[in-house]
DNA sequence: CGAAACTGTTCAACCCATACGCTGTTTCAC
DNA sequence: GTGAAACAGCGTATGGGTTGAACAGTTTCG
């Protein structure tokens, strides 16, 4: 009995470049890779909302419904196009600590390059072959701190949270650096309500100006809490 | 000059209850209570997706375009219906640990019991009253570690981040324990090209099933970590 | 060569957010 | 009072999106 792909998640399986045998009729106009890559430019150019089967379709010379004989779905096409952004993970130095900070650093990097990846869906646990390949990396890296490798997982999670947090957080503080007046306008909206409603640590968080702040130092403090947290447990453990 | 809310963000100035007073013309058949409430019961029901404009009309009586006599746009709805649903934070208990783990499990549970606000876009900083709620008692909490300000509000986001990433791991567990056949077959489709590509660390997780975990303790694993390196960060400091 | 298999296309049905203009109602100002 | 301004709700329409069914053309195997 041949393999089963029918059921399997949306993108499992092209992702892994398994794709249905064809043996006769036309060959295909277009190729995954070339969709992909499609949707690629259009994430970077217009946003994530702008990748679309439709926007694809027109801009490659076909309609729409072409591409369901390529795609099973909307969500498959998203989950390929998600991978193949994503790439490799970079070579990471020796020494978890350090691997780490550029495992993160390279994740925050990556959400900078293309912001709109923060906004794909996430369905499951990763299962595509470039976020298996992060996920592999960072992990190998974990393997020199002795601990299980349940506890390994829980560390990647954590930084992976973290990465996620603080890129997320740096977009929308980039994208609000655009317009002062806004900003300023919320402040005096809110203020004034947040006195009158009982919020006095945020009031005197506003006043002081404290949320001004570099997010690098941001970044440079969560992590580092972690990390103490994760070397707090490694000393514990025999 | 009147203040000019028109351009202040979406759903700001609703949130506070600043709506616009009518003087003239019918009574609205419709509030905006209503409209948020049959908002949360559809995404409580359906999911986030079906918190619709359309659906929202339809089921109070209405066509679509009425709605727009009460929000601006469906990212308004949006924002009101999340910071409703969100609601109060819980009493914090005294001593900052215990606060934080009361603070991460409040919300841990909430979205055990909505997990459709996972799925909610966050456009930026919070600035509904509820959710300012919950940034402001736990920031109030992070006042006696002694730390800045701007140091609480970092422990605090990344607390924030431990009690999403968990509550998003656990939605997703729990739903792929509906269908372990299929769990089973991504394995097997998975596993050998695992191995035959070069992922060791992830292969020996896999065949050891050291994924198998309660979550529970995963998210104490985590939070144990978090709370731990702000201890460091508080011994460290003068 | 013929038939099977696979291609892309057209036609179609949905869902969704949103804009415009109309009608009828309410209520303030005179 | 009464008239007119202001406003609610509706119908209609538009544009964008995903997905399906039926169809016609092309390639290649038997």
């Amino acid at each position: 009995m041949t393999e089963d792909r029918a059921d399997l998640p949306p993108g499992l399986a092209l992702s892994w470049g398994v794709l249905p045998v064809q043996r006769r009729g036309p060959k295909p106009a277009l190729s995954i890779e070339q969709i992909v890559a499609t949707g690629i430019e259009f994430g970077d150019r217009y946003g994530f909302e702008a990748v679309s089967l439709q926007r694809i379709a027109a801009q490659l010379g076909v309609t729409t419904n072409a591409m369901y004989r390529y795609v099973r779905s909307k969500e498959e096409l998203i989950v390929l196009v998600h991978d193949k952004a994503v790439g490799l993970p970079p070579e990471l130095p020796s020494g978890w600590r350090a691997a780490a900070i550029a495992w993160v650093d390279a994740q925050v990097k990556l959400y900078e390059d293309r912001p709109w990846l923060l906004d794909v869906p996430i369905r499951g646990a990763p299962v595509t072959p470039n976020l298996l390949r992060w996920v592999e990396v960072m992990l190998a890296a974990l393997a020199e701190t002795g601990l299980s490798q349940h506890d390994n997982l829980g560390c990647l999670m954590l930084l992976d949270g973290c990465a996620r947090n603080y890129a997320g957080l740096a977009r929308q503080l980039g994208a609000s650096d655009r317009t002062p007046v806004q900003s300023e306008q919320v402040g005096q909206f809110l203020v004034p309500r947040l006195m009158e409603g009982g919020y006095p640590t945020l009031v005197s968080l506003y006043l002081n100006q404290e949320y001004e702040d570099d997010l690098d130092d941001d970044l440079e403090f969560g992590l580092a809490r972690i990390l103490d947290g994760i070397d707090v447990l490694i000393a514990k453990s025999p």
